[in-house]
RNA sequence: GUGGCUGUAGCUCAACGGUGAGAGCAUCGCGCUGUGAACGCGAGGGUACGGGUUCGAUUCCCGUCGGUCGCCCCA
């Protein structure tokens, strides 16, 4: 019987763990540049707490089980449930605002496929405590400093954003009713995805007015300034509030003024299925062959006091160690992540080796990284393991050791090397090493 | 969960239903008892798993498992 790793899951080999911790990293420097905070909650939670956030549909969607006292429980799904319980019960102490990131591993019984498998990390950013544009915008600025960090561009990726509000006024302009709204929602949503036509067929399976429909294909692909003040003169006419046009208006003047609106557009494209969002909205998309998102969020006013904590307004944005190394890889931006090692140290004659163990023992006491060959073999073996682990230094531990006291060290970049007293060398393990 | 496509060595790929399933890269050993390369020689390692058809199956069929594309969903 011969095991391998579970439906959606991966091993990381070392050089599956050098991306990953790459990546994370990434996250990691950019969140506390912007200035957000680590927190970090159970990997396993009640299973209700998820419930009372989706409803009963998700526990077929969830690794779920029960402990010996009977408890169901979950494991995490996501991060926002437990930033939700985290926050109620602290929030009249914590400063406001709440920013806060996180990178959690989590888990959904979901069937696998490209980007999307059943067991990921995830990074989480969040603001909460501030209802202000603000906090919209400064989400969205810290995914565009996250792709710039990658070196991607907007030629390559880009951020469109929208509001709820928006797309709710311009459902009350048309008169949609309301039981038909979810639908048109998620048709709205998928118009990106969809031709003219197909959109077309989707709308007609709702059953519009043909006024209804004409106006939300008019609007359907509305995008860009000239889209979003389109949209706003018709709200006018009609006599329906447009302050959905307002926030996305302020939130794209504050990208400009942080320098990132060349990654953002309105685009009346974005709605994101999630019931819980109430206002700006905004999805983050590889503009190459594969067209996914790799992103998004938007602002979530009611859903912690929904969740039985109190009313306090929050915006934030998740995407995924799966999706960010599909778009590294695509855009060819994969970083060189070889390990390396700051010395190897070799002896010239096996009858020294307990003097390469010691200084071995020395160098790694000082912090520096530094291994030797488990065989004892030539020098010319021993260098061909130095330079397949990528050292950065070799010390030759000379044969005549016991009476000179010395040790060869070479420089691996530059071939320099030089002679020295082992005291001296491990006084200053990284002195510069010229060729005498 | 559901439908299509797919599965050969660690990786990228060969092999008409017919000898003992090959190659490159990677790994290990040797050439190489005082310096990394290149090269040469050699070794290890595989038909995802289980059935069926057949004289004979990597090849055809079924199931399971995995991957992938779409649907559902997308927190």
């Amino acid at each position: 019987m011969r095991f391998k790793s579970p439906k959606g899951t991966r091993d990381f080999y070392p050089d599956d763990m050098a991306l990953r911790r790459w990546i994370m990293g990434k996250w990691d420097d950019v969140s506390r540049r912007n200035g957000f905070v680590e927190y970090d909650g159970p990997i396993f939670e009640d299973l209700d707490l998820y419930r009372v956030k989706s409803g009963d549909e998700i526990v077929d969607q969830l690794f779920h089980f029960n402990d010996r006292g009977g408890r169901e429980l979950a494991i995490r799904p996501e991060m926002t449930p437990t930033l939700a319980r985290m926050v109620a019960a602290r929030v009249n102490s914590l400063p406001k605002p709440i920013k806060w990131y996180s990178q959690p591993r989590l888990c959904r019984a979901e069937r696998p496929q490209r980007g999307r498998l059943r067991e990921f990390f995830q990074w989480n950013i969040d603001i909460i405590g501030e209802q202000s544009e603000l906090a919209d915008a400064e989400c969205i600025f810290v995914l565009v400093d996250f792709f710039r960090e990658l070196g991607l561009s907007p030629q390559q990726v880009e951020i469109k954003l929208n509001s709820r509000e928006i797309v709710a006024s311009l459902l009350q302009a048309a008169k949609v009713p309301e039981e038909k709204q979810p639908a048109v929602y998620a048709a709205l949503d998928k118009r990106d995805k969809l031709s003219a036509v197909a959109f077309e067929e989707l709308l007609a399976k709702i059953e519009l007015e043909n006024g209804q429909k004409e106006t939300l294909k008019r609007f359907g692909e509305a995008a860009g300034l000239e889209g979003l003040n389109s949209i706003a003169t018709f709200l006018r006419e009609s006599d329906v509030s447009t302050d959905g046009c307002e926030s996305v208006r302020k939130v794209i003047e504050y990208l400009g003024a942080f320098g990132a609106s060349d990654y953002c557009q309105f685009d009346m494209g974005v709605v994101r299925g999630l019931a819980y969002y109430t206002g700006v909205v905004f999805e983050a998309f590889g503009k190459g062959g594969l067209r996914r998102a790799v992103g998004g969020g938007g602002r979530y006013d009611q859903l912690i006091e929904n969740m039985g904590g109190p009313s306090v307004a929050a915006v934030g944005f998740a995407t995924s160690d799966v999706v960010i190394a599909d778009l590294l890889a695509e855009f060819d931006k994969m970083p060189s992540t070889t390990e390396s090692i700051d010395y190897f140290v070799i002896d010239a004659d096996p009858s020294v080796f307990d003097i390469v163990l010691n200084i071995t023992s020395k160098l790694r006491e000082k912090g520096l990284s530094a291994t030797f060959s488990y065989q004892r073999q030539g020098v010319g073996k021993q260098f061909k393991q130095a330079a397949s682990r990528n050292a950065g230094r070799v010390v030759i531990v000379e044969g005549n050791f016991d009476t000179s006291k010395a040790v060869s060290v070479k420089d691996m970049a530059t071939s320099n090397q030089a002679t020295l007293m082992l005291d001296a060398f491990l006084d200053n393990p990284n002195c510069k090493i010229e060729s005498t």
